[in-house]
DNA sequence: TGATTTTTTGCATCGGTTGCAATTTTCTGT
DNA sequence: ACAGAAAATTGCAACCGATGCAAAAAATCA
């Protein structure tokens, strides 16, 4: 057991791949609304019935690596660096993950520009993409506790967590939306959650009008 | 012009309404999903294709208000007390929100229980409530900026906004979604709001292997 | 009342999604 | 290389939400 991949799974990781491409460039090219998921299989030569045995529903295609991406920030938060509080923990999780709109076209697997770019124009996939966001902030947060349970409880971590997600996601979506350049928009986002860190007793000064 | 609400008028407010109660009461009976749009319509009796020129879509009958209460945060952005720093207006509005689960079922026009257990089951209900809620927090950053341009930039809004609603919103999704009771969940939203007014610097001491 | 405007309705259609059963492809042991 | 088991693909029918369109019904107004 465990020997290399079949001809079944490569093919069948081959055609993944080819759906996710060619349904890309159909959106990109003609809209996410106005492409059908029959011209998505018939661009890569498969029935519209077989798209399902691949991905769930058509919003998948393009959420394919959700899962990978917050398996990622897990796994980075069981590696505590000694002399770091949680806070400072969670912030390397979260400035890792700000990748997000951040990274440059990534041939091989990353979000790219265009995809961005339709996650931000679509209201569906804006909806979908919250959802992910959320449920990534939620297992983020457990997982937290779960490993330092003496510093954190839970509704601590859950307000670790959504303050200093929150504060870059919304800011990064707003000016996504907007159009601004990706690099304004990554240091905006960074900005956000330096704010998010510091607290916000700070923000200005006592209303005289 | 300006009379008194004509016969048509009232109509169509009577069968929204209705059709809002009878369509969230199937919902409760026998699921959101296995609901159809053709049932809605006959319990009102209307025919399905009216549904569609009261909402927009079947999502939107347990979204009518959503508009009204952004409006409602809106408008309290406008009464900055006087010695109020914008923080703690944001704080006053954000909290005033947190009415959202904390509510008792409120036969005016509130949202009930039996809503909120909805919208927190249903992956389709849940996306689109981030979705209001990303948006809202949009709408009332940049508000905030514009009331008080001198004070934070847009930014600083979007942050402020970010952090102070992404705690306590994710604390409350997550403790809803796992079933605690509404008073518990929203004392913990509470308490995560406090945590992100604070800052972040204090949670947690450094790791110590 | 009769003419005008608005609302409702039926109908046909489209796209996403699912269940099912038949068919084709790959894998396994010999 | 081959037969049979296992898995993937396909076509088909059907359901549901949503939309466009034109006919029918209801409300408004003169």
């Amino acid at each position: 057991m465990a020997e290399s991949p079949g001809l079944r799974e490569r093919k069948k990781l081959r055609t993944r791949r080819a759906l996710i491409e060619a349904a890309l460039g159909l959106f990109v090219e003609k809209g996410y609304e106005e492409t059908t998921l029959a011209e998505i299989a018939a661009a890569v030569d498969i029935s519209p019935r077989t798209f399902f045995s691949y991905f769930a529903t058509k919003e998948d295609v393009i959420f394919f690596d959700s899962q990978a991406r917050l398996d990622r920030a897990l796994a980075m938060l069981a590696e505590r660096r000694p002399g770091e509080t949680v806070a400072e923990l969670m912030l390397r999780v979260v400035e890792n993950s700000l990748d997000w709109a951040a990274a440059p076209d990534d041939e091989a697997m990353g979000l790219t520009a265009a995809r961005v770019h339709l996650i931000m124009s679509v209201p569906a996939l804006q909806a979908r993409t919250l959802h992910v966001l959320v449920n990534s902030q939620r297992r983020l947060a457990e997982a937290l506790h779960r490993a330092h349970p003496e510093e954190l409880d839970l509704i601590e971590a859950f307000a670790l967590v959504g303050a200093l997600l929150g504060a870059p996601t919304i800011t990064a979506m707003a000016l996504l939306d907007r159009g601004d350049p990706p690099d304004q928009v990554w240091a905006a986002a960074r900005q956000a959650l330096d704010i998010a860190v510091q607290g916000l007793r700070w923000v200005g000064s006592p209303y005289r009008p």
